[in-house]
DNA sequence: ATGAAAGCGCTAACAT
DNA sequence: ATGTTAGCGCTTTCAT
């Protein structure tokens, strides 16, 4: 369905510029950039006369010309991978929020994991587009491509390799997180948890798996085998089937929700009960996990907050290189216990055809 | 956590530019510009001179400078929701593709909803960057603020008011969707279908509420009272709850998964089983849609080909402008059944405090 | 507190 | 097929 609703002819009228302006407010055209440009040594009255003058004209500033003979582009560039993802993209859409209150421009260019030029490539259609700054939304390991990039980097989760006047590392630490999900299994009493990870070339899924391994080395517990899924209830589904039908197995943490949602469609349709039989955390809390069924345990983490931090910190080193940085946020981390996590089931004796290790 | 990994000194050693470029390949800079813009009439080893000498150097078009000359940012930019939604999302990430398929960069802005300035001021701002084109990703109907816009628009779905050169409509016809989704209902044997709406300032909310209430006329049905989400499965929950105590609901059609999911909840918190008791068909056949419990019937839109085929639209507009526009592609729609529907449950005396168990 | 002049690095229009 | 000359609309630097 597209439909044309209108064209107005050739009404390109040339939009006013700033001498246009000048000349009407009865000032130099430099007298005009200053007042533009919130530049001191403005009298009161002449700078309501430009005002006026520029809104009479329609008057807007002209970013290239601006770009051109400044230097500088008052935008910000972003590597994100072309997931819809709620985790990314509410990643996003922080970033976005916190890049206007600084009074910088978004420039978002998408990277397709397995995508031959990769995260490389997309910095550098970046740096082609002029850029101040440049995020790594989701930092994936893509090998030792070592990148020679002119401007500040942020970098959420953990630092690839940036040869960079400065790269900021920002973020919320999954490692904290996903032990705090771990744990508050084995508080329920599970003698093990197991984990089914993110795709491990993303290094947050790597920290989330440390994590884990973390809180059951703490209890001297070894960890048993990693899953690993594509962050997709698909393949929450397809790796999960192996864990509902191991019967040893009565706790799992996934690396994100839509994969322990995955997994709970599979231990259901393997006849095993949620949580009655096998507790499931997930991580991020996406906006259904409160309303799947089971409830989701979950995670969360305030995209917003890491967003904000993380762009205050690179406007600090795109404005004022020489300071030193200041420190991050210190940001909050919620477990949400809802209904999918419970004690282990009642140990039974051993029936038959039914293997039962010590433990 | 944030870790500050390097900073290499004040290297500020100039970016090469199109005349070093010139000199060393031995030709004169328009040369250069001709080869970087693809132009003809530049003999093969000349051209190869000129990469071979920028690639040297390190050269790179200077984009401001471009954009000042020629009077083309080379950019669109997409006015978006400020929300993580499935739908929404996948819109941008198919947009940003195809927009760098055809040569652009994308500039988005969010609006968040309620913000005072709305579309138009997020229209604005994308203005002041300077832009070649613009997208309204999702419209929503913020009153008669009609808006002067000098680039060609594109709305995806409804057309707002906007005086600009070209507005191109594009997008699947929702309608159509809706529609079937409920004739889907109906043809189970459903005497009636209930319908959760979006909100109504979206247009596509709108259009999904007129493709339901047409397929209920088509039979000659009257459509029940609509009940009004905000998209989120929380809203649809909350909202659910009402229909779930209804026990004449038989069938609902919700305007999109999320809602869907927050209604299914709702049942089966009121002990009516899914589907036995109540069908529910959602709609944009979100990723969990097929994992949830139970797996979730409804509608899919391409998103990729919707947003390729309305970005072509608009890359053409600003083009050619003279040129009419090409008619639009016709893009597929699916209707997925899965488990969530089934035909209505027998007629049964008013059966009051019966107590059904949770599916 | 305001103005004049000189670019920023490219593309456009016109040579040749 | 290649080069020359003007700007594009600002910010900068330096005057005043």
């Amino acid at each position: 369905m597209t439909r044309q609703i209108g064209r107005s002819g050739g009404s390109a009228l040339p939009l006013p510029r700033s001498v246009d302006v000048a000349r009407l407010a009865g000032v130099s055209q430099k007298t005009v950039s200053r007042v533009f440009n919130d530049e001191p040594y403005v009298s009161a009255d002449v700078r309501q006369r430009v005002l006026d003058a520029a809104e009479q004209l329609g008057y807007r500033l002209n970013n290239a010309a601006r770009a051109l003979a400044s230097g500088r582009t008052r935008s910000i560039g972003v590597v994100s991978l072309g997931t819809a993802l709620y985790g990314p993209a509410s990643l996003l859409m922080g970033i976005e929020r916190a890049a206007r209150n600084t009074g910088y421009a978004i420039r978002v260019v998408n990277t397709v994991e397995g995508d031959p030029a990769g995260a490389a490539g997309a910095v550098d259609s970046l740096l082609d587009q002029g850029v101040d700054g440049i995020v790594i939304s989701e930092p994936i390991d893509e090998g030792p491509a070592s990148l020679r990039v002119d401007v500040p980097v942020l970098v959420f989760g953990a630092p690839p390799a940036f040869v960079a006047p400065t790269v900021v590392t920002a973020g919320i630490d999954s490692r904290l997180m996903a032990r705090m999900a771990t744990e508050h299994l084995l508080d329920l009493g599970h003698t093990t948890v197991h984990h089914i990870a993110g795709p491990q070339r993303w290094y947050d899924a790597r920290d989330r798996m440390e994590g884990w391994r973390a809180a059951l080395a703490a209890r001297g517990l070894d960890a048993p085998p990693v899953v690993e899924g594509d962050w997709s209830a698909a393949s929450g589904y397809t790796v999960g089937r192996e864990l509902a039908s191991d019967n040893n197995v009565t706790a799992v943490f996934a690396a994100n929700d839509d994969m322990a949602i995955g997994l709970v469609r599979a231990l259901v349709e393997a006849g095993r009960r949620v949580p009655d039989d096998v507790s499931v955390v997930g991580f991020d809390d996406i906006p259904v996990a409160a309303y799947v069924n089971p409830p989701l345990t979950t995670v969360r983490q305030l995209f917003d907050a890491v967003a904000e931090d993380g762009l205050n910190l690179l406007v600090h080193a795109i404005e004022k290189p020489q300071d030193p940085l200041p420190p991050a946020a210190d940001l909050p981390v919620d477990l949400i216990i809802r209904a999918s996590t419970a004690p282990p089931p009642p140990r039974t004796t051993p029936a038959r055809g039914r293997r039962q290790p010590l433990a």
